[in-house]
DNA sequence: CATGAATGAGGATTCATTCAT
DNA sequence: TATGAATGAATCCTCATTCAT
């Protein structure tokens, strides 16, 4: 791992003795608004722990990442892990309020279903920050995802719509009687997670470009049709 | 990498063979046998890795729990990094030396297939270090993966296990025959992978105990026979 | 230029200043001034390091012999080497800052060249440090001195005075006319570092005491006389 | 500083198992001659030792380069110092036993001078290791040139060639009366010293290449002329 | 003589966190 | 609120040196 070193190697040092303000740094606009810095905070928090991890992360990166300074983090978060757990709450949070604005009643039960992968597959895709997080969490052994209330772990494993689409395909006959919806969206969440999850050890080993657009079209009906036929009578 | 080893390579799991002579320190018995030394080294840093990441795992916490010093975890790897490699190169190794242990030619394709799924699925059960490995190098892009030798990733590569079953089964009448033997092999990692990786959040979100017998026995049939399925004509 | 200022670009010399404080653990009034912490720092590291080299010199003993920690050595200066390039720019500066303070202008030029000698011998007797420092970075081929800006080179490479006292001397008859500044000062500085860097080896070697004032007012006036007998016609 | 990494970075590991005895290292033609021995890992350590300072040499670097192993450098030297003990002490002999090779008996008394000069100037230029040693064992205050034998310390101080010529020159009435051999051999060794052993920073900060034969000539012709100047009546 | 393995004591560097203003 | 300075406790890594064979 590459000691990355921010700043500047000790410049020769200015002949003049009292730079104090380094006038040349970020302007650092002072915010004043509280949510602003927060939300600021935790976006590049989210970002910094999906790529390094809990442990790889830098709450120093971070802060010059950030409009604010490294205090603010502290104020805000306490401590690095309490900001490890805000981005991670964020990031499910995020992930519950986009997802399902799907209109799928009205469409047949297997195709609604399909629909369901489909959007999932895309979503993911377009997330890989949260996928990352959801890796470095469980390499944690869930531990912060334990934390969270209730009520945080209700909306988090909402999954009604896929109830509905169930309960519509076996009402129309369309759908196998004993499908167990958790044990359903498993198959869908590791089938759309896998393909953001591991693609760089998959595609080096299977030496496959994961990330062409008809390798992801591909992948998606591939992975749709899987779903749909396990469920088919 | 030279000092390779005599014979073992590295077995995790036998926690046979260490002297314990009683007393609370360690023994430290100058082995001077440098194929053990590395092999207990490695064993010890693949579960360390596997726990906490590259960044998260500590070269004393290594050192400590094992027969040698730290100083000989840099005579023998040189770095953090250097024996993580090592570590990665060597779990990927075991798997694969190990897997397809099993006689499946003898078998009705579809039926093998069954078996595959379920040996796949009860390998990475078994191999929790090994999956937590792969997460841990995907969160690192996969980069040290990526130097391994076009040897080491065709071996690591070879699904020729599942190739011939899809060709016994298109032959046979009993599956479709636009399978894609790297697509279907990546539904099945998905599936199985899942389970072991992923199952911390997943069963404090859905409220479920993943790891009873019960649990387990129905997962696994659940992921063989969505892999059936969806070969099927 | 005893008292420690704040701007004073790290004198090295006055061992004044220390609080000294009873008891025999380090004050560590925290300073939270931090010209004053780099600049003490420097004066402590530019001693250690023309003592032991930079190879030799120890972080650990610098940080001890200093106000504040050895984390703040990183926190200004970010590797040994940084901290050296400072110490190696900052005697430099000294150097040309004080030098030619001497009124040489209104003297007879083979008596003001005389005096320009004596002043650069006396000069560098005083400043043993910097001479081992410049002793320390040829050890390491100039690689340092290599990075400096053109300006400061150009600093380091002003010779006006001699210039001045050489042009007034041809055209006064004094001096010969094929003078080259660049090479009568490499003959002086030469003459004069030599008394001080390679005093050990040579007193031992020849079993003289160079450091007795007899010896030393000796030696000064045969450099001089030296370099004046070498540009008269 | 670079850390320098000498060994190959790791690789990935052949799939083989036992290469044991890394044939492909070097030969390491078991000697069996204990002064070839001795000798080689003197010149090595020269050389080492030179570059880097005392405490910038590496043991197993030397050793590397060396033909034979770590362990008979410290059977022969017993400890780092040691080496570099014998290090020194050989280079002094060396330089000793070369010198004054010349015939200057023959020749007017100036001229002998400024042969004996030119010679000393063309002598340490070719002698760089040499001269970075004394710089080295300056650095450490000449405490290892200090524990040498009298007999030893007299042959290095050895400066009759100068004397005779010194007392020729005087009997024949071209030098001045008053020259201190001790004195004139200090300004000869400073000037023609400093040509090596500052030339990095020298030729950096006057931005001249002091390396050209046309300047290597050239101060050597000012050397030769500044020291015959001085003693000339 | 020769060699690879082994080691304790250090040595440079980093990091999350707190303080003074 | 905001910020640069400061810090203790790790943490990775290196080095001269010794041991077993």
């Amino acid at each position: 791992m590459a000691k990355a070193s921010t700043k500047a190697t000790a410049q020769p040092a200015p002949k003049v003795d009292k730079p104090k303000t380094s006038a040349t740094a970020k302007p650092k606009t002072r915010t004043n608004d509280p949510d602003r810095t927060r939300a600021n905070i935790i976006e590049v928090a989210t970002h910094e722990f999906s790529e390094k991890g809990l442990s790889g992360a830098r709450i120093d990166e971070i802060a010059e990442r950030t409009q604010t300074s490294k205090r603010m983090i502290y104020y805000y978060f306490e401590s690095k892990e309490g900001l490890y757990r805000a981005v991670i709450e964020n990031s499910y949070r995020r992930i519950r309020s986009i997802e399902a604005t799907l209109d799928l009643e009205h469409k047949p039960p297997l195709e609604a279903l399909a629909q369901h992968v489909r959007f999932t597959f895309d979503y993911q895709l377009a997330n890989p920050d949260f996928i990352r997080l959801v890796m470095v969490e469980n390499i944690h052994h869930g531990a912060h995802v334990a934390q969270f209330s209730p009520e945080q772990l209700d909306s988090m494993g909402d999954i009604s719509t896929l109830h509905s689409i169930i309960k519509r395909g076996i009402a129309e006959g369309v759908m196998r009687k004993d499908i167990d919806p958790v044990d359903l969206h498993m198959s869908i969440s590791a089938l759309c997670f896998f393909n953001v999850a591991n693609r760089h050890t998959f595609s080096t080993i299977f030496k496959v470009d994961m990330a062409t657009p008809a390798a992801t079209a591909a992948r998606r009906e591939s992975v749709a049709d899987t779903i749909v036929r396990s469920v088919t009578l």
